[in-house]
DNA sequence: TAGCGCATAGAAAGCGCTTTCTAAGAGTGC
DNA sequence: GCACTCTTAGAAAGCGCTTTCTATGCGCTA
């Protein structure tokens, strides 16, 4: 049948106990005596039984990253920067445990798929987790994550938060460390820009409700508006999907209502291209007539004629590190073991001074 | 410490062996023992040891979904429709186990990372694994592969593959099932339609030239050519990324060495959507100076005006009966267990007749 | 009433690793 | 030259399940 430790440990003339060692690396094994192994196991093909390590050593190499949306670069790019880090992660200093298998989980936003998923990894006794992206603003699912992700901390799992906002720090908490995106501080930025370039009408196109990240980024929004003096008229705010569809429709409604806006902000670079083909459609020009903002920096923003204006979020560092933290033994820098990722304001072309200005 | 199994048969008073039984649903309990045993599954919130599970069962609950590139939509959807199959398919007459995690492991077109991801999957036992994707054109790696595959099979991984083409029917092979996507035949179709319009002059943007499913597109483009008698110029075809920027990049360089393209058409939507960018930006209207047809017919292709002549996949249709192939009993329909998935030509506004035609 | 088969449940032997505990040599210092 | 430490490797006991084999009790038929 399929080769195993003990045909390995047989054909190196060695005991199980030594192939093992020398497989995990964890304990001094003579070189000559190491050579002759990987040689037996190079001659055999063998491939470990990942279950009956996992079994033995009550961990196994599986690493899962829940995002919202397979389908949405946002994660994409995360995800495959994760990947990518812990793929490469096996000799970094630090490192826990030997090659990881890092997979994705897709949620598709749904809270039910959320919690089975955490659960599923839990019972694969996955070394880690990292979950990407906002978090679903309901209580009862919270507290339900939270408990999950404190039975999964219990049974050794590292867990990182990657553009969450942090777990409320209670003592014990079970996250290894978070990544926490400075949702608020971008989009008061951005809206400071258009503020500053004269414009005081204008549109926002949210994400939807119940994500966090769709709330702080109104709030950074509003604030900015509040900072300057500028009344903000909630029929100026819709809520939508973070797609291009739901950047249309809402650009439409929005312009529909209040012909007079200069500018519309939307809440995520797909959503603000959805926007230009709408004003496009009825005949605006962008910047000239309506300038349009977005939030991500994404590669689809500068795809566009003109590029967008938006703000970056690191994406690929902040994936990569996750990564990181969640197969080394590195501790996140910060209280609490949060580390706030600047999200920095990108001028590009899609915004432009009010007319007359 | 974790609650096991044999907590749950002690509070259950009946031995480990039941308590399995009625987990896996595989033997016939008792109604009243039944109730409980699962009384004090969700008593003491037992879950399962997937390890120690796969390690007497010798499989395991993952599935996993090699994909080319997680932030393609392309890719997104396949896995998307998959996933959600998978983890729907627990009670579905002639599903193999309970309830399993399928798991997407982006490779990023990587051959290294191809190989890299199918031994993790041996080395989780997995009881699937999903291939999307065309497959890379280089006899070593499809050899390397192939062996892989081979011997997942041996331990009893289903194999199915999603938009491959079919492995060589060797005796024995290795690959439960194969969905085909019929590039070549939607190829033709697309490239008759223009001919049709009037176009002769047509150029082609193809894909990385080591994927099958670049050549296949590319072999059917050429097929439609040579049976309208249109004599096939090498130049005005040129390769690049399934990307953008691509397009862009692509389209450019065409137009510049022949102004006089009246078409072209994209490998797929995306390279489309670049192509059309390119097209505007050289102040080209579409479709009146010039027509512009995709592949793939993803979301995005109707996001644009005009929307884009497109080949429609059946991807959500085909991710999902992936899945159902890789966790049931069900076998493929067709010959050597390969299933053709149409390729449907679908006219939009991006292509319209030659000017004058 | 004896005997048989069927439905149900328990006992126990692994699955293939990891890891603790133990042992055997090989150096080293006095 | 002897006791001691240090390095290296083996023996063996599980890890928590699944599954085969076995046992029990019950309802039948003859």
């Amino acid at each position: 049948m399929t080769v195993t430790l003990a045909d390995v440990a047989h054909r190196a003339q060695v005991s199980p106990a030594t192939v093992s060692r020398v497989l995990n690396g964890n304990y001094p094994v003579a070189a000559a005596t190491r050579e002759r192994v990987l040689r037996a196991v190079k001659d055999l093909d063998y491939v470990v039984n990942g279950p009956a390590s996992a079994l033995a050593a009550s961990t196994s190499s599986l690493v899962g990253i829940l995002v919202n949306d397979i389908a949405d670069p946002f994660f994409g790019i995360m995800a495959s920067a994760a990947q990518a880090q812990i793929s490469g992660a096996e000799g970094t200093p630090g490192a826990i445990g030997g090659e990881k298998l890092a997979v994705v989980c897709n949620t598709g936003g749904s809270p039910e798929r959320e919690l089975t998923y955490l659960t599923l990894l839990q019972r694969q006794r996955a070394a880690a987790v990292i979950l990407t992206g906002g978090a679903i603003e309901d209580p009862d699912h919270s507290a339900a994550v939270a408990a999950k992700l404190a039975r999964l901390a219990e049974a050794g799992t590292r867990i990182v938060l990657c553009g969450r906002p942090p777990l409320p720090p209670s003592a014990g908490s079970p996250v290894t460390a978070t990544l926490s995106f400075d949702n608020r501080a971008g989009a008061r930025r951005l809206t400071g820009h258009l503020l500053a370039l004269g414009h005081t009408r204008i549109g926002y196109v949210a994400g939807p409700a119940e994500r966090t990240t769709t709330r702080h980024r109104l709030e950074g929004h509003r604030a900015a508006l509040a900072a300057a003096g500028v009344a903000d008229d909630p029929a100026r705010t819709l809520h939508g999907a973070f797609d291009r569809a739901s950047g249309i429709a809402a650009a439409t409604r929005l312009l529909d209502a209040e012909p007079g806006l200069t500018a519309v902000v939307a809440a995520n670079d797909t959503i603000a291209l959805g926007v230009c083909t709408a004003a496009r459609a009825r005949g605006l020009r962008v910047p000239e007539d309506l300038s349009v903002a977005g939030f991500d920096d994404l590669p689809s923003a500068t795809d566009t004629v003109p590029a967008l204006t938006t703000v970056r979020l690191p994406l690929i560092e902040a994936g990569a590190r996750a990564g990181l933290l969640a197969v080394t033994r590195e501790t996140s820098h910060g209280p609490d073991g949060v580390e706030t990722v600047p999200a920095e304001l990108v001028v590009r072309g899609s915004t432009g001074a009010i007319r007359g200005a």
